[in-house]
DNA sequence: CCGCGCTTACGTATCGACACTTAGGCGCCG
DNA sequence: CGGCGCCTAAGTGTCGATACGTAAGCGCGG
């Protein structure tokens, strides 16, 4: 019935109305975009890099959003204040496009509302999906399919290039870093994936994996 | 920096360009209104009774969604199949609207086409409060920020009437019944709430629920 | 009074917390 | 220029807490 993380992604190019150009801006590892509750002025989009979104409780909990990768849009709000914090997990470059000059392009061109549209829904059911895998899937299941998450957007075949450390993977999955590492070297060890390094994994059975999604 | 569950609900007054008349179905408790992968060819609005959208995996975990109630829409796609089910969780009466009906009105008023983007937005808002509650909150938690939400969408001050049995809240708190159960009970041993019966719960203890939740 | 939904009790499993070890990247200094 | 050592990230080992699973008992509503 469901494939945990397998959504048809909006491809960049599918959404060729929001590709006019805009400043950009370099960002270091760490270095925060935008934060949660400030005003919504722009949206972005990934040149290169990684960018993650999440918001944190006052104890220091956090629950990362949605990881954001090369052509990817973020940062796009209903309302004027922005619900999740932005920041770059490698050395980032990102384009923004001022909100005004966006609702001035959508009243005119129909395909801009249109393509603002678009995203909005891919972005509910991204989190449609990462909320049963939160809700109703163990910590191996979870593990797998952010690795099949990986392998698909990025368009890797078998070798993962792994963007984010092990923390952003556990708040990413609702787990901890202990979790998310015994995981992986379990995984290891059951032949299903190689971890050459840490940031580097091989899918090694591909059934396995899809097994384990179900 | 978050409160949980208390997005501000797009009241049903405030989207009166869908507030047009359809024909009108009944429906059982636990009937099915719609099925994950069918075609999608209406969106539906609650006018009594209460309803949850659900996501069910093939060793039949699920996962609930949304809960609706009176006023509120649902079904509402981008694509063109159901990526929920819906269910009756009481006797239910929906009114249903066409969908191209509705993007004929779209593209004629401005405010259809508005009005369901809010909509739309308003959904992936609560998705999101909900992927925080499920990945970085404890039972007690939860379940608090479920009692939260129901006195705050029903308009209930202390006396809440819970529409949904303690299977559909653990589905949706991505828990167990027993848990539920059991901290409910605890709440209650603790003085945060009483429960006269299992479908009654009086808040008794509004700052130490507004404390359980942040 | 019966039946279903809920509660409760008890044992178990999974995941988390803490502490420590290992590995890798990088700069410093010999 | 090479080796040493530090610093941070990742892995591991142990223990404990939280939530789960099974099963039995209760009670409300019909």
């Amino acid at each position: 019935m469901l494939s945990p993380l397998r959504h048809t992604n909006v491809p960049p190019h599918a959404i060729a109305p929001l590709s006019f150009t805009g400043p950009c801006q370099h960002h270091e590892r760490d270095e925060e975009i935008f934060g949660e509750g400030e005003k919504a002025d722009y949206i972005y989009q990934v040149i290169s890099g990684s960018v993650r979104t999440l918001r944190s409780l006052r104890d220091g909990r956090r629950q990362i959003d949605e990881f954001h990768f090369a052509g990817d849009y973020f940062g796009i709000e209903a309302g004027d204040l922005h619900r999740v914090t932005a920041e770059a997990m490698t050395h980032t470059t990102v384009r923004m496009v001022r909100r005004g000059t966006l609702s001035q392009l959508a009243s005119q061109r129909e395909g801009v509302a249109q393509a603002l549209y678009q995203l909005t829904v891919a972005g509910l059911r991204r989190s449609q999906d990462h909320v049963v895998m939160l809700g109703r899937r163990s910590a191996r299941e979870r593990v797998v399919a952010l690795l099949a998450d990986l392998a698909d957007r990025t368009g890797a075949d078998v070798e993962l290039d792994v963007p984010m450390s092990r923390q952003d993977m556990a708040d990413y999955l609702g787990l901890t870093i202990e979790t998310v590492s015994r995981t992986l070297t379990q995984l290891q060890a059951d032949g299903v994936i190689a971890i050459p390094s840490s940031r580097h994994i091989v899918l090694r059975d591909s059934a396995a994996l899809r097994r384990l999604q179900d």
